[in-house]
RNA sequence: GCACCGUUCGUCUAGCCAGGUCAGGACGCCAGGUUUUCAUCCUGGUAACACGGGUUCAAAUCCCGUACGGUGUACCA
C-alpha cells in the first residue's frame, strides 16, 4: 500500500523547513460561488471567514464565479452576489469588476484553459477518455439498484466499460476524430491511502478503493467543478481553500489531482454546516419561509417563478449586526466577547477557533445583536434611517427633533422601524385610547384630577422637564393625590396608552400648548367616569 | 448500502490537544428589584458533557465500541 502525504503548508506539525517555504508564499484566498441562485447565509459566512483569514494574514481575497454548469445558470444571481457583499462590507481584491492579474474571474471565460490540463492528465496516465453516455450509466445504476448494489465507476468497473483503457490508442483517436461524444475521467488509484490535513479537523485519511473515477471534463466541452477548481486555484496561486463541509468527501480527489499535476497544494479548511433551526439537516432556501426568518442577506425574487424570499436587509438588520451574528455562528474568540466590528473580527479571527460541529441559527440572538448595534448608533444616523417612515406616516419634522425623540426611546427598539411605534406620540396626538389602559387607569376622579392638573400646567412659566416635574410632584404631594393615580391618567391623555419614556420628557418636547390641547382632547373623548 | 465528518444547557458556545474547576459565558425563559406606565436596566434562578466499556488515584478531556445526526456517493457546485 502506498502512502500519499498531503504536505499541507500550514500544519503546525510540519518540519520548520516547510514552514519557511510557506511563509514566503503569498496568502491568497478565494470565494467561488456558482451563479445558480442567491447566496444564502451559509455561503456568506464562508465568504466572511475567507475574508477574515485573508485580511488577518495580510493576504488577498478573490471572487471567482464558477459557472461551468450552463444548465443551472440563474439570471441575476451574479448581480445579487455582488450587491450582497457590498451590503455586508466584504470586499474583494480581485474579481470580475475589480480585475486583477489572474483573470478572467469567470470560469466560462476560462473555458479554453481546461482542455489542455485534461490532456496533460491523460498523457501522464492519470486520466482517460470514456464514451459511455449519461443514459447508459443511468440505466446501469438502475440495474444495480434492483440487485441492491451500487454502481460505481471505479477501478473494477472501468475494466468492462466503454473507455479508452479498454481499446487501443489508435481506436480512441479515431472515435474522437469521428466526433464521438466523450468525457475525461480521473483514473483513481486502486488501493492507496490518501492522507490529508484539514486546518479545522486535523488528519483525515481515506482509501482510494472507495472512491470513483470522477468526470473531470464533460462532453459539452466544459470542465467539471473538480478540474476547473484545481486548475484555477493553482493558476490564481491560491494558498488556502476555506469552503463548506460538503466538499470534504471530494478532498481526496482534489489532493490526488494536485499530486498528478505535481503542484503545491493549498491549505484546506472545511467549515461545518449551518443547520435548520428545527430538527436537522443543512439550512436550505425553503426553511426561511417555513420558519419565519430570512435565509438570504437581501430579498430575492426568483426570475422564473416570481417567488420572493425575504432578506436581512429588508427585515431591518444592520449589516454590522448581520456580520457579527454570522461570524459567531461557528467561530468564537476564546474569551467572552461577543460584539465585534469587522475590524475587530479581523483582529481576533483564527481558523483554529472555528468549531467542528454544525450550528443552528437562532432568531432571538440575531435580534439581540441588532438591538446592540441600534443602541450604539448615534441619533442623527438613526433619524436619517427613520425619516422615510415618518414621512410615510404623514408627519413633517425636523431631523434634530426626531433625533432627540430617538435618544429617549432607542433602548426599547430592536429595529429602526420599531422606533416609530415607540415615538409616534411625540409628533401625533392620540388617535384612540387603549381600551385596556382606560379600563385600568381612568378612574372616577380622573376627570377632575386632570382638569386641575391642566390648570397647574397652564401656569408654569419655564416648560422644561425638570421644572414641570418639580411643580407637578409638589402639587401631588400637597394634595396627597398619589403618583400612580395622576401619572397614569396623565400618560393616557398624552400618549393614548400606558407606554413610553419619562412623561415629563415627553411633554417638555411637545410643548405647553400641545400638552394642554391633548388634555382637552382626552377629557372630551374619555369623559367623566361614573 | 458504503465512505467521511460530527455529538457539552432549548440555542450559540468555553473547557478537550498538554486528565484534577461547584462544567464558565451569552441568547431565551422564570423570579425578584428599580420605575408614574411599557420597555430598558440590575440581581438571582433554570438548564448540558449522547450511551457503554476501558486506561487512571482521578475522564467532558485519552482509547475502543455503540447509537444518533450530517455530508458525500451526478457529464451539480
Amino acid at each position: 500500500m502506498l502512502l500519499i502525504e498531503n504536505s499541507s503548508s500550514f500544519s503546525l506539525s510540519l518540519p520548520p523547513k516547510n514552514r519557511i517555504r510557506m511563509s514566503n508564499r503569498n496568502i491568497r484566498l478565494r470565494f467561488a460561488p456558482s451563479p445558480t441562485g442567491p447566496l444564502h447565509i451559509g455561503g456568506v459566512r464562508t465568504a466572511l471567514y475567507n475574508y477574515l483569514f485573508a485580511r488577518k494574514n495580510g493576504g488577498k481575497l478573490i471572487l471567482r464565479i464558477e459557472d461551468t454548469d450552463q444548465a443551472r445558470f440563474v439570471e441575476g444571481a451574479e448581480n445579487y452576489i455582488n450587491e450582497d457583499f457590498a451590503w455586508c462590507g466584504i470586499e474583494f481584491d480581485e474579481s470580475i469588476e475589480k480585475g486583477g492579474g489572474f483573470g478572467p474571474y469567470k470560469q466560462s471565460e476560462r473555458k479554453h484553459l481546461y482542455k489542455d490540463f485534461a490532456d496533460k492528465l491523460i498523457e501522464s496516465g492519470n486520466a482517460y477518455y470514456a464514451f459511455d453516455t449519461a443514459d447508459e450509466l443511468n440505466s446501469m445504476r438502475l440495474a444495480y439498484e434492483v440487485g441492491k448494489k451500487t454502481f460505481v465507476y471505479n477501478a473494477v468497473e472501468r475494466k468492462h466499460l466503454n473507455n479508452s483503457l479498454n481499446i487501443s490508442e489508435k481506436e480512441t483517436a479515431g472515435r474522437i476524430k469521428n466526433g464521438d461524444a466523450f468525457v475525461v475521467r480521473f483514473k483513481m488509484p486502486e488501493n492507496e491511502v490518501v492522507v490529508m490535513n484539514d486546518l479545522i479537523r486535523g488528519r483525515v485519511e481515506v482509501n482510494t478503493s472507495v472512491l470513483d473515477d470522477k468526470i473531470l471534463f464533460k462532453s459539452d466541452g466544459m470542465p467539471t467543478y473538480h478540474l476547473a477548481n484545481i486548475v484555477d486555484d493553482h493558476l490564481m496561486q491560491i494558498s488556502h481553500v476555506i469552503r463548506g463541509e460538503e466538499w470534504l468527501p471530494s478532498l481526496p480527489l482534489h489532493v490526488l489531482l494536485y499530486d498528478a499535476f505535481g503542484w503545491e497544494k493549498p491549505g484546506f479548511a472545511h467549515l461545518p454546516l449551518l443547520l435548520k433551526p428545527d430538527g436537522n439537516g443543512k439550512l436550505s432556501k425553503r426553511d426561511g419561509d417555513r420558519l419565519g426568518f430570512p435565509v438570504f442577506p437581501m430579498q430575492w425574487t426568483d426570475p422564473k417563478t416570481g417567488e420572493t424570499s425575504r432578506g436581512y436587509r429588508e427585515d431591518g438588520y444592520f449589516p454590522e449586526a448581520f456580520i457579527n451574528m454570522l461570524a459567531l455562528l461557528g467561530w468564537n474568540p476564546g474569551d467572552e466577547r461577543e460584539l465585534f466590528s469587522m475590524d475587530a473580527l479581523i483582529e481576533a479571527f483564527s481558523i483554529e477557533r472555528v468549531g467542528k460541529s454544525g450550528s443552528k441559527f437562532d432568531l432571538e440572538k440575531a435580534k439581540w445583536f441588532n438591538h446592540q448595534y441600534l443602541i450604539k448608533k448615534n441619533n442623527d444616523e438613526l433619524a436619517d434611517l427613520l425619516m422615510p417612515t415618518v414621512i410615510k406616516n404623514g408627519i413633517l419634522v425636523e431631523k434634530e427633533q426626531l433625533a432627540d425623540a430617538i435618544s429617549l426611546v432607542k433602548e426599547r427598539a430592536t429595529f429602526v422601524n420599531d422606533l416609530w411605534d415607540q415615538l409616534d406620540f411625540f409628533f401625533k396626538r392620540p388617535q384612540q385610547y387603549d381600551a385596556k389602559a382606560v379600563k385600568k387607569r381612568w378612574k372616577a376622579n380622573s376627570f377632575d384630577l386632570m382638569t386641575e392638573l391642566k390648570g397647574i400646567l397652564a401656569n408654569i412659566a419655564g416648560f422644561e422637564a425638570q421644572n414641570i416635574e418639580a411643580v407637578v410632584k409638589q402639587w401631588i404631594e400637597e394634595n396627597e393625590y398619589g403618583m400612580g393615580a395622576v401619572m397614569n391618567a396623565f400618560r393616557l391623555l398624552i400618549v393614548g396608552a400606558l407606554k413610553g419614556p419619562h412623561l415629563f420628557d415627553i411633554i417638555s418636547r411637545i410643548g405647553q400648548e400641545e400638552t394642554l390641547e391633548r388634555i382637552d382632547q382626552g377629557l372630551h373623548e374619555l369623559g367623566r367616569k361614573e
